[in-house]
DNA sequence: ACAAAAGTGTTACACGTACACCCATGG
DNA sequence: CCATGGGTGTACGTGTAACACTTTTGT
C-alpha cells in the first residue's frame, strides 16, 4: 500500500473544540489526560485519523465518544502542522468546532474521559497548542454567527428570546437593545412562536419559540445581518476580536 | 520517532487552487502530468509535506515552483480526506487557494511542469478530487470578496477602475451599475486616484489608481459590503453559489 | 462628426438605530 | 402593591439602488 516512494507519511490527529452555552455563559468541554505525557493536564478531545476512514467521520466518531451526540452541528476550522507542536511525534491536526445543546449532553461527567465543561472564560491551560486552536475556533464562531443564524445550534428546540438574546451577547461581549434585537430576528423569519411560556426566569414569563426548520436550512447561508452595527468602527471591531 | 505505537501514518499532500485574471476572465493555472498513473491528465499544482515542513511552507514552496512568486495571498481551504481519492495510496490533501497577478507570472509556460492557464469556465477535467477543489475555491472565493477587498490580490498595482468593475463582476457572474460601483469602491477610502491614465482600452482613457496600502491591511478584515444587492433573495443567490 | 468608453449627481426607499413606556405575574 | 423581567412602536438618519446625461478623444 505505499506506493508513493521517498514520501513521509505523518500522524493526522483530528481535535473537535466543543462548544456549549448554559444560559449565561459560553462554555467549552475539555478532558484531562490521564496518561503521559502531559498527564493529568487539560486538552481538546482528539484522535488519530483512521487507515479507512474520512475526517468527518472521525470528528464525529470522537465527538460520540466523548459526548454520545450524533448529527451535531460541526465545521472543519483550521489544520495545525507545526513540526514540534506534538512533541511525541510529528503529527498534523486537523481541527473541528461543534456546537451541541449542553442540555443534550448525555455522558456522565468525568466518567470515562474525565470530561469538563469549563467557561470560555475561565479555562485551564491546556497540552500543546490547543489554547491556539481555541482561540481560532472562538474567532470563527463569531465570524460565523455574525452573519449566518448558526447559534440555534447551541439551544434546546424551544428557547425565549431573553434566552437568544443572551447567547448573542456573551459571544460578542456586549449588550444589545431588546426592542431592536427581537425585530431583527423576528424579521428573518425564522423563529416560530409557541402558546407555551417559560416561567422559570420571570414572573411574566417568557414565550418559547422554535426554528423554522425548512426556513433555517434554506437561509443558513444567506448573509444575514444579525448583530448591530453601532457605528462602522466598532462593528468591525465586534465582528474581528 | 514513531512514539505513538498503533497508529497509521498517512500522506499528507498539499494542493493549490491559483487564481489569475487577464481583464476578462477568471483563469486556473494547471499543470499536465507527465508520468503515470493519469500522464497526460491536468491536475492542480501540488506536492507532499515534508517532515521539517509547516503546510503554509509547503504551500508556499509548491507555488514558488510553478510561478516563480513569493509572498503571494494565499489561504488554507479545506482538507479533503476520501480514503480513496487517491487510488494509488492513501492521501490527505490540504488545499490552499492563491490569488495572483496574472502579470507578475514569471515562468515560461510549461517549461518545468508544463503548466497553462484555463479559464475557469473552460477547464479541462482534472484528476482525482482536483473539480471538486477547484468548486470549493470558487465558492470560498465569492464569499471571501463579497466582505473583504481580497481581489485586489489579483490586480497589478495600478489599475482602473473599469478593470476593477470587470473583476467583480466575472466573479459573480453579473453585471453592476458603474455609478454605485465607483461610489461604493472609492467611499472604503481604499483607493488612491493616479493622475495618469491607462489609455489601452479607450479613447478617453481611464484613471490608474492604486490601493491605499495602509488601509487595506488595517481594513482587510472588516466587513465591507463590496456587492450590490438588487433584493434580498438574489443577494443571498449571488453570493452563494 | 461620430463612436466608444469614462465619469458624475439626484431621488426614493429600505433598513437600522435610538429611545421609553406598558404588561403580566409572583411574592 | 410592588418589583422584576417581558414585550412592543415611532421617528430619524444612513446607506443603497435606480436611473441618464456629459466628457473626452481617436478615427
Amino acid at each position: 500500500m505505499l506506493k508513493y516512494s521517498g514520501q513521509t507519511r505523518i500522524l493526522v490527529a483530528v481535535d473537535c473544540v466543543i462548544f456549549g452555552f448554559d444560559g449565561e455563559n459560553y462554555k467549552l468541554l475539555l478532558i484531562q489526560r490521564g496518561f503521559a505525557p502531559e498527564k493529568k493536564r487539560w486538552s481538546l478531545m482528539g484522535g488519530f485519523l483512521q487507515p479507512e476512514e474520512r475526517l468527518e467521520e472521525a470528528a464525529n466518531r470522537i465527538l460520540k465518544q466523548l459526548t454520545g451526540l450524533e448529527n451535531v452541528y460541526m465545521e472543519q476550522l483550521h489544520v495545525f502542522s507545526d513540526p514540534q507542536r506534538d512533541p511525541v511525534e510529528r503529527t498534523v491536526a486537523v481541527t473541528y468546532f461543534a456546537l451541541i445543546d449542553i442540555q443534550k449532553y448525555e455522558k456522565q461527567l468525568s466518567k470515562e474521559f474525565h470530561a469538563e465543561w469549563f467557561p470560555v472564560k475561565e479555562m485551564p491551560e491546556l497540552i500543546f497548542d490547543h489554547e491556539k486552536m481555541v482561540e481560532t475556533a472562538k474567532h470563527r464562531l463569531r465570524y460565523k454567527a455574525a452573519l449566518h443564524p448558526v447559534l440555534f445550534e447551541l439551544l434546546p428546540d424551544k428557547f425565549t428570546l431573553p434566552q437568544l438574546q443572551a447567547l448573542y451577547e456573551g459571544l460578542y461581549d456586549t449588550t444589545f437593545d431588546k426592542r431592536n434585537f427581537s425585530r431583527k430576528l423576528l424579521s428573518t423569519g425564522l423563529l416560530v412562536k409557541q402558546t407555551d411560556k417559560d416561567k422559570e426566569s420571570s414572573k411574566k414569563g417568557a414565550f418559547y419559540f422554535k426554528v423554522n426548520k425548512q426556513k433555517y436550512e434554506d437561509d443558513f447561508q444567506a448573509i444575514l445581518n444579525l448583530i448591530p452595527k453601532p457605528d462602522k468602527l466598532s462593528n468591525s471591531a465586534v465582528i474581528l476580536n
